[in-house]
DNA sequence: GACCGCCCTTGACCTGGGTCAAGCCGGCGA
DNA sequence: TCGCCGGCTTGACCCAGGTCAAGGGCGGTC
Protein backbone atom coordinates (compact mmCIF):
# COMPACT_ATOMS: atom_id res chain seq x y z
CA UNK A 1 0.00 0.00 0.00
CA UNK A 2 0.94 3.56 0.05
CA UNK A 3 3.42 5.40 1.60
CA UNK A 4 0.91 7.71 2.86
CA UNK A 5 -0.78 4.51 4.77
CA UNK A 6 2.15 3.57 6.46
CA UNK A 7 2.93 6.74 7.24
CA UNK A 8 -1.02 7.10 9.16
CA UNK A 9 -0.30 3.50 10.65
CA UNK A 10 3.04 3.92 12.36
CA UNK A 11 1.57 7.78 13.43
CA UNK A 12 -0.97 5.74 15.45
CA UNK A 13 -0.85 4.84 19.08
CA UNK A 14 -2.81 1.80 19.03
CA UNK A 15 0.09 0.08 16.00
CA UNK A 16 3.15 1.76 17.69
CA UNK A 17 4.54 -1.02 18.65
CA UNK A 18 4.10 -3.18 15.59
CA UNK A 19 6.75 -3.35 13.34
CA UNK A 20 8.38 -5.07 10.61
CA UNK A 21 6.41 -8.01 9.22
CA UNK A 22 3.51 -7.19 10.96
CA UNK A 23 3.39 -3.71 10.10
CA UNK A 24 3.97 -4.34 6.45
CA UNK A 25 0.98 -7.06 6.38
CA UNK A 26 -1.36 -4.58 8.27
CA UNK A 27 -0.32 -2.77 5.53
CA UNK A 28 -0.94 -5.67 2.65
CA UNK A 29 -4.89 -5.65 4.30
CA UNK A 30 -4.94 -2.07 4.35
CA UNK A 31 -7.25 0.53 2.03
CA UNK A 32 -7.02 4.38 1.84
CA UNK A 33 -10.65 5.90 2.49
CA UNK A 34 -11.50 9.88 1.76
CA UNK A 35 -14.20 11.07 3.10
CA UNK A 36 -15.83 14.52 2.58
CA UNK A 37 -17.45 16.44 5.15
CA UNK A 38 -20.35 15.33 6.73
CA UNK A 39 -20.13 12.16 5.34
CA UNK A 40 -21.33 9.35 6.69
CA UNK A 41 -19.22 6.29 7.37
CA UNK A 42 -21.26 4.08 8.82
CA UNK A 43 -24.39 3.75 10.43
CA UNK A 44 -25.53 2.42 13.63
CA UNK A 45 -26.70 -1.53 13.38
CA UNK A 46 -24.31 -1.88 9.75
CA UNK A 47 -22.45 -5.04 9.90
CA UNK A 48 -19.16 -3.43 10.98
CA UNK A 49 -16.75 -2.88 7.87
CA UNK A 50 -13.27 -3.44 9.98
CA UNK A 51 -10.48 -0.80 11.88
CA UNK A 52 -10.61 2.49 11.16
CA UNK A 53 -7.17 4.82 11.19
CA UNK A 54 -7.63 8.37 10.96
CA UNK A 55 -4.71 9.91 8.75
CA UNK A 56 -6.29 13.37 8.57
CA UNK A 57 -9.54 15.61 9.36
CA UNK A 58 -12.05 14.54 12.30
CA UNK A 59 -14.23 11.84 13.03
CA UNK A 60 -17.50 11.83 15.40
CA UNK A 61 -18.83 8.80 16.38
CA UNK A 62 -22.58 9.15 18.31
CA UNK A 63 -25.50 7.20 18.90
CA UNK A 64 -29.10 8.45 18.38
CA UNK A 65 -32.40 7.73 20.92
CA UNK A 66 -35.61 7.18 19.39
CA UNK A 67 -36.44 11.01 20.59
CA UNK A 68 -33.94 12.54 18.32
CA UNK A 69 -31.65 13.64 20.97
CA UNK A 70 -27.61 12.52 20.13
CA UNK A 71 -24.95 12.11 21.71
CA UNK A 72 -21.74 12.29 20.55
CA UNK A 73 -19.49 9.08 22.34
CA UNK A 74 -16.51 10.68 21.13
CA UNK A 75 -14.33 12.61 18.83
CA UNK A 76 -11.80 10.95 16.78
CA UNK A 77 -8.91 12.94 15.37
CA UNK A 78 -5.29 12.30 13.29
CA UNK A 79 -3.93 9.14 14.87
CA UNK A 80 -6.78 7.54 16.85
CA UNK A 81 -8.54 4.77 15.68
CA UNK A 82 -12.41 4.11 15.39
CA UNK A 83 -14.71 0.74 15.29
CA UNK A 84 -11.70 -1.45 17.19
CA UNK A 85 -13.95 -2.53 19.63
CA UNK A 86 -16.77 -3.69 17.13
CA UNK A 87 -14.43 -5.51 15.30
CA UNK A 88 -12.59 -7.57 17.80
CA UNK A 89 -15.30 -8.60 19.42
CA UNK A 90 -17.40 -9.23 16.23
CA UNK A 91 -20.32 -6.78 16.54
CA UNK A 92 -22.30 -4.67 14.28
CA UNK A 93 -21.83 -1.31 15.01
CA UNK A 94 -22.55 0.34 18.02
CA UNK A 95 -23.03 3.73 16.78
CA UNK A 96 -22.98 6.14 13.62
CA UNK A 97 -19.45 7.74 12.03
CA UNK A 98 -19.85 10.84 10.29
CA UNK A 99 -16.84 12.83 8.88
CA UNK A 100 -16.65 16.27 10.51
CA UNK A 101 -14.36 17.59 8.14
CA UNK A 102 -12.73 16.01 4.96
CA UNK A 103 -11.09 13.26 5.68
CA UNK A 104 -8.59 10.46 4.90
CA UNK A 105 -9.02 7.04 6.86
CA UNK A 106 -6.93 3.48 6.38
CA UNK A 107 -9.43 0.94 6.77
CA UNK A 108 -7.99 -2.53 7.87
CA UNK A 109 -10.93 -4.84 6.76
CA UNK A 110 -12.13 -6.78 10.03
CA UNK A 111 -11.44 -10.35 8.13
CA UNK A 112 -7.78 -9.68 7.80
CA UNK A 113 -7.47 -7.86 10.76
CA UNK A 114 -8.64 -11.31 12.83
CA UNK A 115 -6.08 -12.81 10.75
CA UNK A 116 -3.59 -10.57 11.87
CA UNK A 117 -4.46 -11.00 15.53
CA UNK A 118 -4.54 -14.65 15.29
CA UNK A 119 -1.43 -14.79 13.93
CA UNK A 120 0.48 -12.07 15.77
CA UNK A 121 1.24 -12.52 19.52
CA UNK A 122 2.54 -9.16 19.75
CA UNK A 123 0.02 -7.35 18.19
CA UNK A 124 -2.55 -9.02 20.91
CA UNK A 125 -0.83 -7.80 23.62
CA UNK A 126 -0.27 -4.35 22.65
CA UNK A 127 -4.54 -3.78 21.11
CA UNK A 128 -5.04 -5.44 24.98
CA UNK A 129 -3.19 -2.89 26.79
CA UNK A 130 -4.46 0.22 24.34
CA UNK A 131 -7.81 -1.39 25.26
CA UNK A 132 -7.38 -0.76 28.38
CA UNK A 133 -6.56 2.27 28.19
CA UNK A 134 -10.06 3.16 26.12
CA UNK A 135 -11.53 1.14 29.09
CA UNK A 136 -10.64 3.75 31.45
CA UNK A 137 -11.68 6.47 29.34
CA UNK A 138 -14.90 5.32 29.06
CA UNK A 139 -15.27 5.10 32.58
CA UNK A 140 -13.74 8.32 33.23
CA UNK A 141 -16.10 9.70 30.84
CA UNK A 142 -19.41 7.66 32.81
CA UNK A 143 -17.90 8.96 35.98
CA UNK A 144 -18.23 12.19 34.51
CA UNK A 145 -22.00 12.65 33.69
CA UNK A 146 -22.63 10.95 36.99
CA UNK A 147 -20.84 12.68 39.30
CA UNK A 148 -19.97 16.06 38.09
CA UNK A 149 -22.35 18.99 37.40
CA UNK A 150 -22.16 21.46 33.95
CA UNK A 151 -19.40 23.28 35.29
CA UNK A 152 -17.30 20.44 36.52
CA UNK A 153 -17.67 18.79 33.51
CA UNK A 154 -16.51 21.64 31.03
CA UNK A 155 -14.09 22.34 33.31
CA UNK A 156 -12.07 18.85 33.51
CA UNK A 157 -13.00 18.76 29.54
CA UNK A 158 -10.75 22.19 29.02
CA UNK A 159 -8.06 20.70 31.72
CA UNK A 160 -8.13 17.43 29.60
CA UNK A 161 -7.89 18.92 26.34
CA UNK A 162 -5.54 22.06 26.92
CA UNK A 163 -2.98 19.42 28.61
CA UNK A 164 -0.29 19.49 31.77
CA UNK A 165 1.93 22.25 28.50
CA UNK A 166 -0.74 24.38 26.79
CA UNK A 167 -3.04 26.80 28.52
CA UNK A 168 -4.75 26.08 25.27
CA UNK A 169 -7.80 24.91 24.00
CA UNK A 170 -8.93 23.94 20.52
CA UNK A 171 -12.38 23.51 20.54
CA UNK A 172 -13.82 21.16 17.77
CA UNK A 173 -15.78 22.40 14.71
CA UNK A 174 -18.92 22.98 16.59
CA UNK A 175 -19.91 24.15 19.78
CA UNK A 176 -22.91 22.07 19.93
CA UNK A 177 -20.73 18.74 19.36
CA UNK A 178 -18.91 19.70 22.30
CA UNK A 179 -22.01 20.38 24.47
CA UNK A 180 -23.43 16.93 23.25
CA UNK A 181 -20.43 14.98 24.19
CA UNK A 182 -20.78 16.06 27.64
CA UNK A 183 -24.22 15.59 27.26
CA UNK A 184 -25.40 19.40 27.78
CA UNK A 185 -27.44 21.60 25.58
CA UNK A 186 -25.46 23.87 23.77
CA UNK A 187 -27.07 26.93 25.37
CA UNK A 188 -25.99 25.85 28.85
CA UNK A 189 -22.20 25.10 27.73
CA UNK A 190 -22.70 28.67 25.90
CA UNK A 191 -24.00 29.68 29.67
CA UNK A 192 -21.35 27.78 31.22
CA UNK A 193 -18.14 29.52 29.24
CA UNK A 194 -19.89 32.90 29.73
CA UNK A 195 -19.73 32.08 33.79
CA UNK A 196 -16.07 30.69 33.75
CA UNK A 197 -15.29 34.29 31.52
CA UNK A 198 -16.66 36.29 33.87
CA UNK A 199 -14.80 34.48 37.03
CA UNK A 200 -12.06 35.10 35.35
CA UNK A 201 -11.07 30.85 35.24
CA UNK A 202 -10.41 31.89 31.00
CA UNK A 203 -10.13 33.94 28.62
CA UNK A 204 -11.67 33.73 24.81
CA UNK A 205 -9.16 34.51 22.29
CA UNK A 206 -11.30 34.20 19.13
CA UNK A 207 -14.24 32.03 18.38
CA UNK A 208 -12.06 28.61 18.50
CA UNK A 209 -9.69 29.29 21.07
CA UNK A 210 -9.72 29.52 24.74
CA UNK A 211 -7.07 30.27 27.35
CA UNK A 212 -7.34 28.77 30.78
CA UNK A 213 -6.37 31.35 33.02
CA UNK A 214 -6.44 30.05 36.37
CA UNK A 215 -5.89 26.43 36.18
CA UNK A 216 -5.65 25.68 39.81
CA UNK A 217 -9.35 27.25 40.31
CA UNK A 218 -10.66 25.12 37.31
CA UNK A 219 -9.10 22.14 38.92
CA UNK A 220 -10.88 22.84 42.02
CA UNK A 221 -14.32 23.22 40.03
CA UNK A 222 -13.58 20.43 37.97
CA UNK A 223 -13.10 18.33 41.04
CA UNK A 224 -16.29 19.19 42.56
CA UNK A 225 -14.72 21.31 45.48
CA UNK A 226 -16.63 24.61 44.45
CA UNK A 227 -20.03 23.68 45.59
CA UNK A 228 -20.79 26.33 43.03
CA UNK A 229 -19.86 28.96 40.73
CA UNK B 1 -4.80 -25.41 43.66
CA UNK B 2 -8.40 -26.54 45.20
CA UNK B 3 -10.40 -27.83 43.06
CA UNK B 4 -13.11 -25.21 44.34
CA UNK B 5 -10.72 -22.70 42.19
CA UNK B 6 -10.83 -25.18 39.10
CA UNK B 7 -14.32 -24.74 39.68
CA UNK B 8 -14.73 -21.40 39.35
CA UNK B 9 -12.42 -20.70 37.07
CA UNK B 10 -13.97 -23.31 34.89
CA UNK B 11 -17.29 -21.52 35.63
CA UNK B 12 -16.08 -18.12 34.26
CA UNK B 13 -16.85 -16.78 30.51
CA UNK B 14 -13.78 -14.56 30.90
CA UNK B 15 -11.55 -18.06 30.75
CA UNK B 16 -14.31 -20.29 29.53
CA UNK B 17 -12.17 -21.03 26.45
CA UNK B 18 -8.69 -21.68 28.64
CA UNK B 19 -8.19 -25.32 28.57
CA UNK B 20 -5.24 -27.69 29.73
CA UNK B 21 -1.96 -26.17 30.15
CA UNK B 22 -3.04 -22.57 30.04
CA UNK B 23 -5.78 -23.43 32.41
CA UNK B 24 -3.44 -25.49 35.05
CA UNK B 25 -0.73 -22.56 35.25
CA UNK B 26 -3.80 -19.90 35.89
CA UNK B 27 -4.51 -22.27 38.47
CA UNK B 28 -1.23 -22.69 39.62
CA UNK B 29 -0.84 -18.66 40.64
CA UNK B 30 -4.68 -18.74 41.79
CA UNK B 31 -5.12 -17.60 45.36
CA UNK B 32 -8.62 -18.19 47.48
CA UNK B 33 -9.65 -15.47 48.75
CA UNK B 34 -12.44 -15.03 51.10
CA UNK B 35 -14.20 -11.29 52.22
CA UNK B 36 -17.19 -11.00 54.83
CA UNK B 37 -20.06 -9.01 53.98
CA UNK B 38 -19.74 -5.53 53.78
CA UNK B 39 -15.87 -5.65 53.78
CA UNK B 40 -13.78 -3.50 51.21
CA UNK B 41 -11.64 -5.60 48.78
CA UNK B 42 -9.87 -2.33 47.58
CA UNK B 43 -10.02 1.34 47.51
CA UNK B 44 -10.02 3.47 44.31
CA UNK B 45 -6.40 4.35 43.88
CA UNK B 46 -4.67 1.51 45.29
CA UNK B 47 -2.48 -0.24 43.43
CA UNK B 48 -4.56 -3.48 41.58
CA UNK B 49 -3.63 -6.53 43.24
CA UNK B 50 -4.35 -8.26 40.79
CA UNK B 51 -7.89 -9.95 38.06
CA UNK B 52 -10.53 -11.25 40.64
CA UNK B 53 -12.93 -14.27 39.71
CA UNK B 54 -15.73 -14.07 42.12
CA UNK B 55 -17.04 -17.66 43.10
CA UNK B 56 -19.56 -17.31 45.58
CA UNK B 57 -21.56 -14.05 47.05
CA UNK B 58 -21.56 -10.58 45.00
CA UNK B 59 -19.52 -7.97 44.83
CA UNK B 60 -20.13 -4.04 44.20
CA UNK B 61 -17.73 -1.99 42.59
CA UNK B 62 -17.93 1.92 42.92
CA UNK B 63 -16.58 5.25 42.66
CA UNK B 64 -17.32 8.41 44.95
CA UNK B 65 -17.66 11.91 44.24
CA UNK B 66 -16.15 14.82 46.40
CA UNK B 67 -19.32 15.37 47.24
CA UNK B 68 -19.61 11.83 48.54
CA UNK B 69 -22.36 10.89 46.12
CA UNK B 70 -21.44 7.18 44.98
CA UNK B 71 -21.90 5.60 41.89
CA UNK B 72 -22.40 1.97 41.75
CA UNK B 73 -20.79 1.25 38.39
CA UNK B 74 -21.62 -2.53 38.77
CA UNK B 75 -22.21 -5.62 40.46
CA UNK B 76 -19.77 -9.11 40.27
CA UNK B 77 -21.90 -11.92 40.68
CA UNK B 78 -20.75 -15.56 40.36
CA UNK B 79 -18.51 -16.31 37.39
CA UNK B 80 -17.62 -12.71 36.57
CA UNK B 81 -14.51 -11.33 37.35
CA UNK B 82 -13.02 -7.57 38.12
CA UNK B 83 -10.28 -5.33 37.98
CA UNK B 84 -9.53 -7.22 34.94
CA UNK B 85 -9.09 -4.07 32.88
CA UNK B 86 -6.61 -2.35 35.17
CA UNK B 87 -4.60 -5.66 35.55
CA UNK B 88 -4.25 -5.08 31.81
CA UNK B 89 -3.16 -1.82 31.64
CA UNK B 90 -1.40 -1.97 34.39
CA UNK B 91 -3.53 0.91 36.05
CA UNK B 92 -3.99 1.55 39.77
CA UNK B 93 -7.60 0.27 40.96
CA UNK B 94 -9.78 2.74 39.36
CA UNK B 95 -12.64 2.33 41.85
CA UNK B 96 -13.80 0.88 45.08
CA UNK B 97 -14.80 -2.80 45.71
CA UNK B 98 -17.16 -4.42 48.70
CA UNK B 99 -18.31 -7.43 49.23
CA UNK B 100 -22.24 -6.93 49.27
CA UNK B 101 -22.29 -10.72 51.23
CA UNK B 102 -20.17 -13.01 52.41
CA UNK B 103 -18.21 -13.58 49.66
CA UNK B 104 -15.08 -15.97 47.59
CA UNK B 105 -13.20 -15.55 45.15
CA UNK B 106 -10.25 -16.61 43.30
CA UNK B 107 -7.52 -13.34 43.12
CA UNK B 108 -5.21 -14.09 40.23
CA UNK B 109 -2.07 -11.47 40.76
CA UNK B 110 -1.18 -9.67 38.55
CA UNK B 111 2.65 -10.33 37.91
CA UNK B 112 1.61 -13.83 37.20
CA UNK B 113 -1.29 -12.83 34.64
CA UNK B 114 0.74 -10.91 32.88
CA UNK B 115 3.39 -13.82 31.95
CA UNK B 116 0.16 -16.20 31.44
CA UNK B 117 -0.86 -13.51 28.97
CA UNK B 118 2.98 -12.69 27.48
CA UNK B 119 3.22 -16.69 27.09
CA UNK B 120 -0.48 -18.10 25.90
CA UNK B 121 -1.76 -16.73 22.79
CA UNK B 122 -5.11 -18.27 23.09
CA UNK B 123 -5.74 -16.60 26.58
CA UNK B 124 -5.03 -13.13 24.95
CA UNK B 125 -7.34 -13.62 22.55
CA UNK B 126 -10.10 -15.11 24.84
CA UNK B 127 -9.54 -11.87 27.19
CA UNK B 128 -9.37 -9.35 24.31
CA UNK B 129 -13.29 -10.32 23.15
CA UNK B 130 -14.24 -10.46 26.41
CA UNK B 131 -12.89 -7.02 26.95
CA UNK B 132 -14.52 -5.91 24.06
CA UNK B 133 -17.96 -7.03 25.23
CA UNK B 134 -16.84 -5.50 28.39
CA UNK B 135 -16.58 -2.19 26.61
CA UNK B 136 -19.66 -3.03 25.00
CA UNK B 137 -21.47 -2.97 27.86
CA UNK B 138 -19.95 0.31 29.42
CA UNK B 139 -21.21 2.19 26.38
CA UNK B 140 -24.32 0.80 26.60
CA UNK B 141 -24.74 1.79 30.71
CA UNK B 142 -23.57 5.48 29.04
CA UNK B 143 -26.29 5.85 26.58
CA UNK B 144 -28.62 4.36 29.34
CA UNK B 145 -27.45 7.12 31.34
CA UNK B 146 -27.88 10.00 28.67
CA UNK B 147 -30.19 8.87 26.36
CA UNK B 148 -32.88 7.52 28.71
CA UNK B 149 -35.21 8.92 31.44
CA UNK B 150 -35.34 7.84 34.92
CA UNK B 151 -38.47 5.51 33.67
CA UNK B 152 -36.81 4.07 30.70
CA UNK B 153 -33.68 3.66 32.35
CA UNK B 154 -35.72 1.55 34.68
CA UNK B 155 -37.57 -0.29 32.70
CA UNK B 156 -33.83 -1.27 30.20
CA UNK B 157 -32.70 -2.73 33.37
CA UNK B 158 -36.03 -5.05 34.34
CA UNK B 159 -36.38 -6.54 30.92
CA UNK B 160 -32.26 -7.00 30.84
CA UNK B 161 -31.93 -8.67 34.05
CA UNK B 162 -35.46 -10.36 33.19
CA UNK B 163 -33.85 -12.02 30.35
CA UNK B 164 -35.45 -13.15 27.70
CA UNK B 165 -36.79 -16.77 29.11
CA UNK B 166 -37.73 -15.45 32.74
CA UNK B 167 -40.44 -13.00 33.27
CA UNK B 168 -39.42 -12.15 37.10
CA UNK B 169 -36.53 -10.27 38.15
CA UNK B 170 -34.60 -10.13 41.81
CA UNK B 171 -33.72 -6.99 43.16
CA UNK B 172 -30.34 -6.42 44.46
CA UNK B 173 -29.66 -7.37 48.14
CA UNK B 174 -30.45 -3.28 48.05
CA UNK B 175 -32.13 -0.85 46.56
CA UNK B 176 -30.36 1.74 46.97
CA UNK B 177 -27.25 0.43 45.51
CA UNK B 178 -29.35 -0.52 42.04
CA UNK B 179 -30.96 3.39 42.21
CA UNK B 180 -27.53 4.16 42.48
CA UNK B 181 -26.42 1.97 39.06
CA UNK B 182 -29.09 3.41 37.52
CA UNK B 183 -28.03 7.36 38.38
CA UNK B 184 -31.47 7.29 40.29
CA UNK B 185 -31.44 8.07 44.18
CA UNK B 186 -33.82 5.66 46.12
CA UNK B 187 -36.44 7.99 46.28
CA UNK B 188 -36.94 7.88 42.62
CA UNK B 189 -36.40 4.21 42.00
CA UNK B 190 -39.28 4.09 44.62
CA UNK B 191 -42.03 5.99 42.83
CA UNK B 192 -40.52 5.18 39.39
CA UNK B 193 -41.54 1.32 40.35
CA UNK B 194 -44.41 2.70 42.07
CA UNK B 195 -45.86 4.17 38.46
CA UNK B 196 -44.79 1.16 36.54
CA UNK B 197 -46.97 -1.14 39.11
CA UNK B 198 -50.13 1.06 39.45
CA UNK B 199 -49.81 1.32 35.06
CA UNK B 200 -49.71 -2.55 35.33
CA UNK B 201 -46.66 -3.27 33.78
CA UNK B 202 -45.13 -5.24 36.44
CA UNK B 203 -46.55 -6.60 39.94
CA UNK B 204 -44.14 -6.80 43.02
CA UNK B 205 -44.22 -10.60 44.31
CA UNK B 206 -42.14 -9.71 47.35
CA UNK B 207 -39.39 -7.31 48.94
CA UNK B 208 -36.94 -8.68 46.43
CA UNK B 209 -38.68 -10.17 43.51
CA UNK B 210 -41.11 -7.98 41.00
CA UNK B 211 -42.90 -9.82 37.96
CA UNK B 212 -42.90 -8.30 34.85
CA UNK B 213 -46.36 -8.36 33.32
CA UNK B 214 -46.34 -6.69 29.97
CA UNK B 215 -43.24 -6.77 28.27
CA UNK B 216 -44.08 -5.11 25.15
CA UNK B 217 -45.24 -2.00 27.21
CA UNK B 218 -42.17 -2.13 29.04
CA UNK B 219 -39.86 -2.08 26.11
CA UNK B 220 -41.52 0.55 24.72
CA UNK B 221 -40.72 2.70 27.51
CA UNK B 222 -37.10 1.34 27.69
CA UNK B 223 -36.91 2.66 23.75
CA UNK B 224 -38.07 5.55 25.23
CA UNK B 225 -41.42 5.43 22.52
CA UNK B 226 -43.70 6.48 25.82
CA UNK B 227 -43.44 10.66 25.88
CA UNK B 228 -44.27 10.07 29.69
CA UNK B 229 -45.64 7.38 31.92
C1' DG C 1 -24.22 44.50 -1.22
C1' DA C 2 -28.46 42.25 -0.02
C1' DC C 3 -30.27 38.05 1.22
C1' DC C 4 -30.10 33.64 3.45
C1' DG C 5 -28.97 29.97 6.52
C1' DC C 6 -26.51 28.33 10.29
C1' DC C 7 -24.62 28.69 14.52
C1' DC C 8 -23.99 31.00 18.86
C1' DT C 9 -25.72 33.71 22.71
C1' DT C 10 -28.99 35.36 25.98
C1' DG C 11 -33.39 35.67 28.43
C1' DA C 12 -37.75 33.72 30.31
C1' DC C 13 -39.89 29.86 31.70
C1' DC C 14 -40.68 24.82 32.79
C1' DT C 15 -39.81 20.25 34.60
C1' DG C 16 -37.51 15.81 35.96
C1' DG C 17 -35.60 14.36 39.42
C1' DG C 18 -32.99 15.60 43.76
C1' DT C 19 -33.48 17.01 48.75
C1' DC C 20 -35.57 17.09 53.04
C1' DA C 21 -38.57 15.33 56.30
C1' DA C 22 -42.03 12.30 58.12
C1' DG C 23 -43.90 7.95 58.74
C1' DC C 24 -43.72 2.83 58.18
C1' DC C 25 -42.19 -1.79 58.35
C1' DG C 26 -39.34 -5.84 59.50
C1' DG C 27 -35.32 -7.88 61.77
C1' DC C 28 -32.65 -8.26 65.79
C1' DG C 29 -30.73 -7.90 70.36
C1' DA C 30 -31.85 -7.40 75.27
C1' DT D 1 -42.08 -8.46 74.33
C1' DC D 2 -40.35 -4.09 73.33
C1' DG D 3 -37.42 -0.69 71.40
C1' DC D 4 -34.18 0.42 68.06
C1' DC D 5 -32.13 0.85 63.69
C1' DG D 6 -31.78 0.74 58.79
C1' DG D 7 -34.02 0.68 54.69
C1' DC D 8 -38.27 1.67 52.04
C1' DT D 9 -42.09 4.69 50.76
C1' DT D 10 -44.49 8.94 50.20
C1' DG D 11 -45.29 13.92 50.18
C1' DA D 12 -43.77 18.84 49.75
C1' DC D 13 -40.58 21.65 47.92
C1' DC D 14 -36.51 23.18 45.15
C1' DC D 15 -33.13 23.72 41.53
C1' DA D 16 -29.89 22.56 37.60
C1' DG D 17 -30.38 22.31 33.37
C1' DG D 18 -33.58 21.70 29.36
C1' DT D 19 -36.87 24.10 26.18
C1' DC D 20 -38.56 27.80 23.61
C1' DA D 21 -37.98 32.03 21.49
C1' DA D 22 -35.66 36.17 20.06
C1' DG D 23 -31.85 38.36 18.38
C1' DG D 24 -26.85 38.76 16.45
C1' DG D 25 -22.66 37.50 13.85
C1' DC D 26 -20.70 35.61 9.86
C1' DG D 27 -19.76 33.24 5.70
C1' DG D 28 -21.70 31.91 1.09
C1' DT D 29 -24.15 32.97 -3.05
C1' DC D 30 -26.27 35.45 -6.62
Amino acid sequence: MSEQAREILSSCRFFSEVRGDSLDRLLSIGRLKRYAKGELIFRQGDPCPGLFVVGSGAVRIFKTAPSGKEHVLHFVGPGLTFAEVAVIGGFACPAFAEAMSESICVLLPAEGFHRALRDDHALCLQIMSSMAFWVRHLVGLMEDLVLRDAGGRVARRLLEAAGESSDTFTLPNLKKDLASHLNLTSETLSRTLRRLQDAGLITQLDGQRLRIVCRAELQDLADGMYPRL
